[in-house]
DNA sequence: CGTTTCCCTTGATTCACATCAAGGCCATAA
DNA sequence: TTATGGCCTTGATGTGAATCAAGGGAAACG
């Protein structure tokens, strides 16, 4: 019933590091902020029992693709990954970074089907989590169904948090926006929220908060002349925190 | 522990016309496009049994408001509604337009308090749904706890539908899409697809698509000229609906 | 009934960001 | 070592939609 990721892979892709052997929901750092929050710890065990945890992706291989068949969703362990979508004129549209504790994939719900593209922005690891599993669990457990209602819920307003910012604000808003945005999950994690390493492009950034590379740049060296940004190519110190909210809240 | 929408109102608001009190989602036009969908009829009459359905809401009067409790979700059953935030400087963005057999307020449940505010944009009819009750008999209905995830999918995918539109595309695409959207949104209801009545305003359709009302009404004249609509006021007719998905897709 | 208010439309002007163009930096490859 | 390509930055120019401004029609209200 359950799907292994490895199993769909070439042969010999069951090897993992054996490192990784020794994860599980119930030691993994992030289990605070990830999927097993609110469980108790015999619950977590039964959660963890059908997760799968395959061997990392590489930079650039993707989890998924737009169309495939939805079968999991996926919560980042470790590394980043983006979600996109292809528009009918080819061009690229992000729809959402995805940093470690988070999950992804829960647009392919709707139609069995994925409704996006999520790609590793940087090597990652990845635990896969079979949804028919997860619906059964869910019924038998109403935190964890709680709790993944909740996470969806989480995705829509921010995703409705997304469109007011490209509706209503500014490029330096949106760029402003983004990198609290960030720096927030950053802190929750327990790093530094001043100064962290940007693991996208600025074409992805751009294509994430509807503004040309240009642009985005732009916004950038703008915002190291006001020094509220040291800006090192990816590095990012955030000098000046309250005039990064002012420039995103208040704006134009 | 439900809480019945119309015991929060003023007294002797528990009136409500008797063509109202027969209606049950078993004998509803819309049960297959609504919650009921994919359920056999002696689930229908539990999930019947949780839902409150009280006096219409008059043109403008809130359903919920940002910030109030998250008690429960709901369905349309006659008329349309509006979802917005109010942006920190004061500005509204709408999210959303829900039309009879849509479900909203699903935004709620990641914080226990609703995200954002929905308004009658016409008299309507409204189903309540409780969502402790729906969450308990989702439990043990399957077929409702996958529609109730699919539906929740739905509106993620849809809003990133929504995200595409805001960042790629140009006025007229925008315009075009929406058009597209109701006609078809009114097609699942059997309503015609190239006549009918906007619910709402130009101004709130600037809003939601990111637009201001100048724009949007420059937009509908065009189109008429280019003889794809003919618009008279809020109402629309659709001349040419392959004219009008080519500006929507192809677009620029 | 007239008045107010809301909503829509159209025109003139402005502006933020896109587009076009070029060059620099760094990593990988030949 | 010099190529090659990806990624980022900066400058010059163009443009689509915002803003500013005005007026008309229909509904709401005294």
């Amino acid at each position: 019933m359950t799907i292994h990721l490895a199993e769909t892979g070439e042969p010999g892709s069951l090897k993992a590091c054996a490192h990784d052997y020794q994860v599980n929901c119930g030691n993994c750092r992030l289990n605070s902020i990830c999927l097993p929050l609110a469980l108790e710890s015999d619950d977590i065990q039964l959660l963890d029992d059908i997760i799968q945890r395959s061997k990392p992706l590489q930079k650039s291989q993707h989890l998924y693709r737009e169309g495939d068949d939805f079968q999991s969703v996926f919560a980042v362990r470790s590394g980043t990954l983006k979600a996109y979508k292809t528009t009918d004129d080819g061009r690229e549209q992000v729809t959402g970074f995805y940093f470690p504790g988070e999950i992804l994939g829960m647009d392919g719900i709707s139609n069995n089907t994925h409704a996006s593209s999520a790609k590793a922005l940087e090597t990652a690891a990845i635990c896969e989590i079979p949804f028919s599993s997860l619906e059964k669990l869910s019924s038998l457990m109403p935190n964890l169904q709680r709790h993944f209602f909740q996470l969806m819920s989480r995705e829509i307003t921010e995703d409705q948090q997304l469109i007011t910012l490209l509706s209503k604000n500014s490029a330096d808003e949106r760029v402003a926006a983004l990198l609290l945005s960030i720096s927030t999950r950053n802190a929750r994690r327990k790093l530094s929220s001043t100064q962290f390493r940007l693991p996208m492009s600025r074409v992805d950034i751009g294509n994430y908060l509807g503004l040309t590379v240009e642009t985005v740049s732009r916004v950038f060296s703008r915002m190291q002349k006001m020094e509220i940004l040291r800006v090192d190519n990816k590095e990012i110190e955030i000098l000046d925190i309250q005039g990064l909210q002012n420039m995103a809240n208040l704006g134009s």
